[in-house]
DNA sequence: TATGAATGAGGTTTCATTCAT
DNA sequence: TATGAATGAAACCTCATTCAT
């Protein structure tokens, strides 16, 4: 479906990689602990991917590709930008729930990737922010949110606090639950966010 | 021993690591590029420092220890949790305007290390999150704040806003100003953890 | 059994793989490039040929034999020494017209390749020095040419002479024309070997 | 001498180079054999070459810097074309039965790389040329030698001939002595420049 | 303390060859 | 015959670390 012959194959890469690099870090796995995780020959590897960082790549794109539909999906038909960045918060943390390894990819690799990424597709990242950015934008044109706020702003401010609970959720010291740290999220955001009384 | 014999030279490598790290990321950095910027041999490096893993471990704490120092004394004879959430945010951003070398480096490669750093040091960290936990739990008791909600999680949580905003000023994506960053988090936080009117 | 059963299979390998050598050299030239100049599938090369170093064995093979073939009939007839080594250089000039791909490969590749050839198929080349010595040989039984040289080595130094020309004009580097190159090589040759006056 | 601090292992490699090309072939060595023929780690060739095609072009230019300036020495206040031109063949012979290996390098690896190498140091090769056009132009100028020759070609023609025989003989197949192949070259070739009586 | 030449383990990647279809 | 996806061995090169000076 993805790419050509056996689409399956790119897909088991990518999982085993998500997996190795959770565990390892980008820079101390091996592709040929990939290859074993995915059960195919190193070689195999450079059929679906032109280097060790193109894969690293591909998770990101992927995921990001997959969040971002789930987001535009649930978001179809919620009114209202208190309840759209209620509903945001929600499926971020339980994409993130899906798989603690791919959390923890995400999360850490991807700032230290970023830098020689900057030259390759961020844009997901981008439009990641965006849609953040645009329920906060539609809060305040609907003055429901004041407007004395950047909403590009405090749009990266929210994805730094989910991406950090997050991580801390991935790394395994979890406080309690992704569904408290949904909650106490939602609400010192919105709060934060309302005119003052 | 070594640590204050020649305290000038130390401090010279770990300046130049700094610089070195933020540019090309710890994985890609090499160790002879740090002793060049230092001015140093390669073999002198390792009279001061056990591993390159060693020399940025070194970053983090002295880094940490440094900010950690600087909030402390910032802190000291602020009253009330409000004024001090504001002081400690002001003095994030402000020692993260000092060097946006030394920000990428914290925020970047901490989290990249923090995976082969749970055995060593991470305490530093631990402290700084204490240190706004410690503050948010005084404005809880002091009825300043809302109970309901976790103080080690919204530390947390503040902590990614702050580093997320830092991030991208130290990429040098900068929206407006770390002036307007500081204003606008402690805006959302403090008004987020108040009691509904 | 593959010898005919589709010999333009064969032929459009080893004309593609003469391009392909000339162009990067055996070593830089990869088996799938010789299969996408040739039109046919990677596989489909090892149903024709054993491997990769059979293929140039076999350019090798191929061409000599066509060379030698063209110079046995060109020589058929032909009287006297003299007129046979005018017939023979010409001929070998106008082979080499015909490709410089193939005079490339020929003169480069053969050399490289002698050392792994030596217990394969060398022989044609040995055929092909034998004819230059057989002529010179005639020749200083008819008187024609002096005694004292050796027709082995004389042999081998003309065909040394005839291969940098080819090489030259091969690579590119043609000082003038293949004409005069057969001319001035016959001129220098033929008096180098009368008696003298 | 002729790098830097210990500039007897440059050599130490080049000759270990020397020696595993002739035996294997450029593409067919592995560095680590050189490594191991010159006693040294993998890693120090990398000290004074940049790879292993660098190494194979130092031979080159190292040995045509040799003999040229061998030739030069050497033709220094002879007098006439003929005893240059006989002086310089004597010299070649010599130089090449110096060592068979580098005899072989230079003869068969030359070709080979002459390809990638156009765009590098090819230069040598050309004033080695230039030096036997110059003879042979001298004789034209003196009308020791015909004029209705290019002597260009003719400087090619007797390299070929000259590097054929020292190739025969370096790979073993010895018709009898460097001492004959050279009295022979250069009868032909003088006799053959000659005017007609 | 300081140097920097030397080390050598180890990884990414290539590519000739195979084989199931 | 023909295909081309898959294999996996093997090599160039890098670079953290050491140690003789």
């Amino acid at each position: 479906m993805a790419q050509n012959a056996k689409p399956d194959k790119r897909r088991r890469i990518l999982d085993a990689a998500v997996e190795v690099f959770a565990q390892n870090g980008f820079y101390n796995s091996k592709v040929s602990q990939i290859a074993r995780a995915a059960s195919v020959a190193d070689g195999t590897i450079y059929l679906y991917f032109k280097s060790k960082e193109d894969i690293l790549l591909s998770v990101f794109v992927d995921s990001m590709d997959e969040i971002i539909g789930r987001q535009l999906d649930a978001l179809q038909g919620v009114v209202g930008a208190i309840d759209q960045l209620s509903t945001f918060i929600r499926v971020h943390f339980q994409s993130v729930g899906q798989s603690s390894a791919l959390a923890e990819v995400i999360t850490v690799e991807l700032r230290q990737s970023a830098k020689f990424m900057r030259n390759t597709d961020m844009s997901a990242f981008g439009r990641y922010l965006a849609i953040i950015a645009r329920i906060i934008g539609d809060g305040q044109d609907e003055g429901v949110f004041v407007r004395d706020l950047n909403n590009r702003r405090v749009a990266r401010m929210l994805f730094g606090a989910l991406d950090e609970l997050a991580l801390e959720w991935a790394m395994g010291q979890r406080l309690t639950s992704l569904d408290e740290a949904c909650a106490q999220t939602l609400r010192v955001f919105v709060q934060g966010l309302l005119p003052r009384a």
